[in-house]
Parts: C-alpha cells; structure tokens; sequence
DNA sequence: TACTTGACGAGACTCTTAGTCTCGGCAATG
DNA sequence: CATTGCCGAGACTAAGAGTCTCGTCAAGTA
C-alpha cells in the first residue's frame, strides 16, 4: 500500500532520515480507534492527523489515499484474525472459516470499517482494485476449501466453488452494508451447513 | 418519497402554483441518463439541476438529498422491471425471480444505479433507512416464493428462508460491488437452482 | 380583473472535507 | 558537518452538498 519515495530505494542507497514507524502505528491504530467510538465522531484525514500525533503530509507521504489507510488497517486485521482451516472435512473446514470470518467481520468496528472500505471502493477506481485484490485473497482461500473436498471426491461434479464463495461472502457483505440481520457465529455456522449440503447434493432431476 | 409542503395538503386546501411534474420527470430522467454515459461525467446537484433544466431548489423542494433522487429513480424501474413470478414450482419461479432480476441489475446503468445508492445508504442514515426499507420489500418478494414452497411441503422442514434470501441477494450485491464476475442470467439460473437444491434437501447426517 | 400563495429558474453563499504546498526543524548517512 | 529526506504544523485549493434569496410565474380566490 506504500507509495511516495519508497521505489527510490531500488535506484540508490538510502539516505536522509528515515521513516517513523511509531507515526506508521500510530495512524493505523488511531484509524480504528476513531472508527471504534460510539459517538460517530467523523473519522477525516484531518482528525486522524490530529489524534496520531501526526502532520497530514505524514499520512500522504505514505497511502495515496484516506481510503488506502482504512484498508490497510483492516487487511491487517483480516491477515491476523482469521486461521486457515483444515479440518479433513468440507463441513469441517467450511464452518470453520467462517465462524471466524463471521465474529470478525460482526464486531462493530471491524463491521463499520469494513463499511467504510466498500464506500472508498466505490468512489475511487484506484480504492476498488485495491480492495478488489484484497477480497480476491479472500475468496481464494475459502475456495481452497472447495478445491480440497473436490480433490477428495467430497463434492459432487458439476459444484460451482466460485458461486458457492460468492453465496458465502455475499451473505457477509449484504448483511453488513444493509444491516437488517446481524453476523452471528450460529448464522456462520448454518451457513455453512447449507453450503456444505450444496456443494455435496445437486438438486432432484438435475445431472450428476 | 417527497417532502417539503406535501403534508400541508391535509391541513388546508392547496393555493399557489402546483408541482411542476415536468420537472420530476426531466429530474429523474436525467438522473439515469448521466449515470449511464460512458464517459464517468460526474453526476453532481448542480450537474443534475442544469441537465433538467431545473433550480436546485426544485430538487431539494422533494427530496431530502442527492442520494433520495437516485433512490426514487431506481425504485421506480425495479418495481417495474421485476414482475411477481407463480409457475407452481419453487425451482421455475426461483429461476424466473432470479433472472429478471439479475437481468435489471446486470445492465451497466442500473449496476452503477445501485452502487451509488448503496453508497449513499452508507454515507446518510435518513438514506440508510430509506434503501433498507426499499431492500426490505426486495427480500420479502423473494422470501414469498420459498414459503409458498413450504405450504406446498415442497421444502425441508428447518429450512431457514432468510438465510436463502441473504444468499441470493448477498451475490447479486457483492458482484455488483466488487465487479469481479458479471451478473448473467446464466448465474441467475445456476444460483436458482443451488438454492433450490438447498431448500429441498438437507445435508446427510442433519436433522430434518 | 386584482390579489394571494407557493412553485419556479437562477445563482450567490456556507460548510465540510480530501488532497497539495510550504515552512522550519530534525535525524541518518557519508 | 553537509546533504538528504522525513517530520509536525498549518495555510491553501478544489469539489460538492445543501441553504438562502430574488424576481417571476401560474393556480386558485374574491
């Protein structure tokens, strides 16, 4: 997510001061702080600044945008908390992963931040493919949970692991953009459930 | 949908100049003309107000902002665009819900329709309130069609009709977002009939 | 016809916020 | 100890949402 002079650093050796990764710290942590706070205290360029410790060019020098700060500080997160799953089993493994993904993803400041990337998104091209090859990290690895069980001849032929990530992200991302239902680890796990009995079944009449 | 004096019209018998329905049609044509350009004009009040031929003050005299215009706007054609669907069987009237609606979503104007909504609804509560009220009636068309299927016996006892509506919707809205796969009747059909296979059956070894 | 009411187009205005630019200062390298 | 480049601070620009006001126009009412 680095920009600014770090690709000098290739050219020749470098000199002058270097970066402050306490500042680098500290704007991320006080992203999700500010985000974190009931009172919707508006989380701006200016108020991030401010609460770091921080002069604006410091943020600028390093993320071509606020947007690109937010989805930092939610990779890292995403990277952390969510374990790689491999039970032995396609249910085993499924429910797994997104019991994780789901208390992650439910808790309200992961929620709002996620919230907040998807509008970034949206309004800035650069922002979507960045966030786009983030959630194409994700779906790449609960479809290796499809891919597993296929290989152990688990699923039946003809299973669709794209559409099948795509039902399970789908209900994540639907759920916290729209806000009528809330990401329980029980909604994860019945999920799950359903998938799982997708991927293994077709339905009556249908080939294979 | 509407504001301003509207609600005077219950106290008192209306005097002075009458709406000028010319202009909310230009508004609202205009509005999904400019968003289908090609060309990423940006589709601003003032932008807006100038291709209608309208004051600023004629818009904000009925909708309480920007994002309420293009909510009307797109309620408008989805209420349209979507007729209800009876062919007696879970599975033809899941496929013939599905593909209208993947077929109105999928068009590259009414996708870029959505996106701006859903921003708006992120951005604005009032807007938030009024997109999951739309959405709200989105989910219980759908959410019909399964437990129609139900008082036919035609699904599994412990089927979970929220959850399947949050899948179907959930895919339409994640792709729309992240624009990684397209939404093609094709899918439409594909996610019909993994929705069907769902409802009608459960995984081995679960109750029901 | 004259009066009243409220919508109309136009456009100046305020406010918020993202992002840029410039400053004097400071730390790492050579 | 000179050069380089990051630092905090804050002034500045630009864009866009929403407000306010003005003179005008149309639909009713007397």
């Amino acid at each position: 997510m680095q920009t600014g002079s770090g690709d000098q650093a290739a050219r020749r050796p470098h000199t002058g001061r270097r970066r402050n990764e306490a500042a680098r710290r500290a704007i991320l942590d006080v992203v999700v702080d500010l985000i974190g706070r009931d009172d919707d205290a508006p989380v701006t360029i200016d108020t991030i600044a401010a609460a770091a410790g921080v002069g604006k060019q410091t943020i600028y020098r390093w993320w071509p945008s606020k947007g690109a700060v937010l989805l930092e500080a939610m990779t890292e997160r995403a990277d952390l908390d969510i374990p790689p799953s491999d039970t032995g089993t396609l249910a085993g493994d499924l429910e797994a992963f997104l019991r994780a993904t789901f208390r992650l993803a439910g808790q309200a400041t992961m929620a709002r931040l996620l919230r907040k990337v998807m509008v970034e998104a949206q309004l800035d091209p650069q922002m979507g493919e960045a966030t786009r090859s983030f959630l194409a990290r994700r779906r790449s690895a609960l479809r290796g949970l499809f891919e597993r069980a296929a290989e152990r001849g688990e699923t039946a032929p003809g299973t669709d692991p794209d559409l099948l990530v795509d039902q399970a992200f789908g209900v994540l991302w639907y759920r916290i953009l729209v806000g009528h239902a809330p990401l329980t680890e029980a909604s994860a796990a019945e999920l799950a459930g359903a998938l799982t009995a997708q991927a293994v079944r077709r339905a009556p009449g249908e080939p294979g």
